[in-house]
RNA sequence: GGCCCCAUCGUCUAGUGGUUAGGACAUCGGUCUUUCAAGCCGACGACGCGGGUUCAAUUCCCGCUGGGGUCACCA
C-alpha cells in the first residue's frame, strides 16, 4: 500500500498538513506500506522554494518522516510537480487524442462575462462548453500557431459519478453538475486535478487520504481515471479541523503555522498525540495519551469519526504538560536547553538584551519574551488602549476604540511582508501608524506590549524580527481578542485595587500615621 | 443560493436496538503542600427537533433545523 501527503508550498507549514500527514503515515506504517511526500507547486505565482523548505523542515520536526520525497528521492521521482511538466503535457495530449479533453480558447473576459450573466440569471457557474464543439484538428492547429489556450476535461453530460469513500460510503454526483475543469493552464502547467491524478497513478498511490474539502472535486478525479483507463485509488476524506466557531481552521482564528508550535515550546510528541485525538480515538477510550508508536500499533482508518473537530489550544497544552512531565527531569532539562539554545537566534537575542543584563542571572528574565506562545497582557494591558505614557502635544492619541482596528491593521501589514527583517517591519509599522493617524509612540507601545508583554524592552523592530513572524502574529491576534474583551482588564484592575487596599491596610497597621490610623478606626 | 458532507456534555471523544450514556480537557469544590503548579478525590455537564420502524430507540429510516465544505487557468 502506498499513500502520500501532497502539500502546496504557498505559505507557512500548516497544521492541517501535519494532521493529514499523520493519518497517512499511520496508515502506511500500520499496513507495512510506503509514505510518499510530493510537492504540488504547479501554481507558479504562489509557490516558493522557501515555503517548500519550511514545510519539509516542519514535518521533520513533527517526526512525520516520509519514505520517498523530493529531498531523498525514490523510485517514482521526481517528487516535485514543477519538474514533471512534460509528464502532464503528454498525459493531457492523450486525453486530447481520445477526445475526453479539448482545447479552450476562451478569454478571461469571456469567462468573466459568462460567469456574470449566469450569476445574474441565478444559475450555477459552469463553463458553457463553447470550445467543446471546436474541431480538434483546427483547435490543435490554432494552439500550435501560438494562440493561448487551456485544456479542459470533457465531462460526461449525463449519468452520475459515484465516489466510494471509505468513511462515508457512496457519494453520488450528477455529471451534468460538474464543470469542464481546466486541466492544463495557459502557462502549460497542470491544475491540481490533472497533476494529482496523473501523479497518484504513476506513483502507484493506493489510498488517497486527504481533507474533506476535496470531496466535491473527487468526481472530476474519478472521471480522469476513467478517461485514462486507470484503476482509481481508494478514497478517504478526513474531517476538516475547525476554529472555535466551527469554520474551517484559519490563521485568523487559530495559530496554524507549525513553526508557531515549535517556537511556542510544544513538544512534537504532544502535537502528534493531540492531532491523533482529533477525529480518532484509541480502541480503549480511556487511553488518551499515546505516542506515534502506539497510534500506529492501534491505527484503524475505520475509527475515524466525521464531526469536524475544534482545535482546542487548552487541550493541546494539557497534553504538552503530560508529555513534558513524562520526560523525567534530565530529559526535560536537555529538551528545554535545546529549545532555548538555537544558534543564530540566541546570539541575536543576546545582542538585543546585552545592555539590559547586569549579570548572567538576569539573562532569562530579559530573554523570556522571545520564547513561548503567550505573553502576559494584563500587567501592562493599559498600554494597549492608551499607548505610550509619554505625551507629545498635538499628537492624536491612541484610544480604546481604535486599538483593535489598529492592531488588526498591523497584523494585515506584517502578514503581507514577503521578508521578515527589522527594516521592513519598521517601514510597515510606520505606514500603519501613519494611516491610523495616531501618535507613533502610542502605536509602537501598543505593539510592544501586545507582542512582548512589557512596556520596557529592547528596540521594537529588531525584537519583532528575532521573535519571529509566526509568534508575533499569533500574539498580536491574542492582543486583539484581549482588548475586545474589556473584562480581562477590568478583572485585573479589580484585583489590583483589592490588593492595593489590603496593602494599604497592612501598611496602616504597621506604620500608623494620624491619617491612616484614622482610616483604621473608622473602618 | 445549487450540490455535497456532518450532528453524543462548553470542547475532544467512547458507545449500544434494552447502559446509572463511559473517558479526557475546561469549569467548580475538596485534598496534599511553605507558595504555585502537578497529583489525588468529587461535582457540574450531552444523545438538536419532529415523524416513522420496533416490545424497545441516542443507536435504523425519512423530514426539519443547525453546522461545515464546495462551486477558479489556487491547491
Amino acid at each position: 500500500m502506498r499513500v502520500r501527503i501532497a502539500p502546496s508550498p504557498t505559505g507557512d507549514p500548516h497544521v492541517g498538513t501535519a494532521y493529514i500527514a499523520l493519518f497517512n503515515l499511520a496508515f502506511a506504517r500500520a499496513h507495512g506500506g510506503t509514505f510518499v511526500l510530493r510537492i504540488e507547486d504547479t501554481d507558479q505565482k504562489r509557490s516558493t522554494a522557501a515555503s517548500e523548505a519550511a514545510i519539509l523542515r516542519s514535518l521533520h520536526w513533527c517526526g512525520l518522516l516520509w519514505d520517498e520525497g523530493p529531498d531523498i528521492g525514490g523510485p517514482f521521482g521526481p517528487y516535485r510537480q514543477s519538474e514533471r511538466a512534460e509528464i502532464y503535457r503528454v498525459h493531457a495530449q492523450i486525453l486530447l487524442d481520445r477526445g475526453t479533453a479539448y482545447r479552450c480558447f476562451c478569454s478571461q473576459e469571456r469567462l468573466d462575462a459568462l460567469r456574470a450573466s449566469q450569476r445574474a440569471a441565478g444559475e450555477d457557474w459552469r463553463y458553457d462548453g463553447h470550445c467543446r464543439a471546436l474541431d480538434p484538428k483546427l483547435a490543435s492547429a490554432r494552439a500550435e500557431a501560438g494562440e493561448p489556450s487551456v485544456v479542459r476535461l470533457a465531462m460526461p453530460l449525463d449519468g452520475e459519478t459515484v465516489v466510494a469513500d471509505v468513511l462515508r460510503g457512496e457519494v453520488r454526483t450528477e455529471n451534468a453538475r460538474v464543470d469542464d475543469q481546466v486541466l492544463l493552464k495557459t502557462d502549460g502547467l497542470p491544475t491540481y486535478h490533472l497533476a494529482n491524478v496523473v501523479d497518484d497513478h504513476l506513483m502507484e498511490i493506493s489510498h488517497v487520504i486527504r481533507a474533506e474539502e476535496w470531496i466535491s472535486s473527487t468526481p472530476k478525479h474519478l472521471q480522469l481515471y476513467a478517461a485514462f483507463g486507470w484503476q482509481p485509488p481508494v478514497f478517504c476524506h478526513m474531517p476538516l479541523l475547525r476554529n472555535a466557531d466551527r469554520s474551517k481552521i484559519s490563521k485568523r482564528k487559530n495559530p496554524t503555522s507549525l513553526e508557531f508550535y515549535e517556537r511556542s515550546g510544544i513538544l512534537p510528541e504532544a502535537l502528534l498525540n493531540f492531532l491523533g485525538t482529533l477525529g480518532w480515538s484509541m480502541p480503549d477510550p480511556t487511553v488518551d495519551v499515546f505516542g506515534l508508536q502506539d497510534f500506529v500499533a492501534h491505527f484503524d482508518l475505520a475509527r475515524v469519526s466525521l464531526g469536524g473537530p475544534v482545535f482546542d489550544w487548552e487541550r493541546l497544552m494539557h497534553l504538552n504538560g503530560v508529555w513534558l512531565r513524562r520526560l523525567g527531569p534530565s530529559a526535560l532539562a536537555s529538551r528545554a536547553a535545546a529549545y532555548h539554545r538555537d544558534g543564530e537566534r540566541e546570539a541575536a537575542i543576546a545582542a538585543l538584551i546585552a545592555e539590559r543584563v547586569p549579570s548572567l542571572g538576569d539573562w532569562h528574565h530579559h530573554a523570556a519574551p522571545f520564547f513561548g506562545a503567550e505573553v502576559p497582557l494584563a500587567a501592562e494591558g493599559r498600554h494597549l488602549v492608551i499607548g505610550s505614557a509619554s505625551r507629545k502635544k498635538n499628537a492624536v492619541r491612541l484610544d480604546a476604540a481604535g486599538s483593535a482596528a489598529f492592531l488588526e491593521a498591523v497584523i494585515a501589514g506584517l502578514e503581507a511582508m514577503p521578508a521578515w527583517q527589522a527594516a521592513g517591519i519598521e517601514a510597515t509599522l510606520r505606514a500603519v501608524v501613519g494611516t491610523a493617524g495616531i501618535a507613533a509612540g502610542d502605536g509602537f507601545m501598543a505593539v510592544r506590549v501586545a507582542v512582548v508583554g512589557r512596556s520596557a524592552a529592547p528596540g521594537l523592530f529588531e525584537t519583532l524580527e528575532v521573535i519571529g513572524k509566526a509568534l508575533v502574529l499569533v500574539r498580536l491576534r491574542r492582543a486583539v481578542a484581549f482588548v475586545q474583551e474589556p473584562s480581562a482588564l477590568q478583572g485585573e484592575l479589580a484585583r489590583l485595587e483589592a490588593e492595593a487596599q489590603a496593602l494599604r491596610a497592612a501598611l496602616g497597621q504597621a506604620f500608623p500615621t494620624p491619617d491612616n490610623a484614622h482610616t483604621e478606626v473608622s473602618a
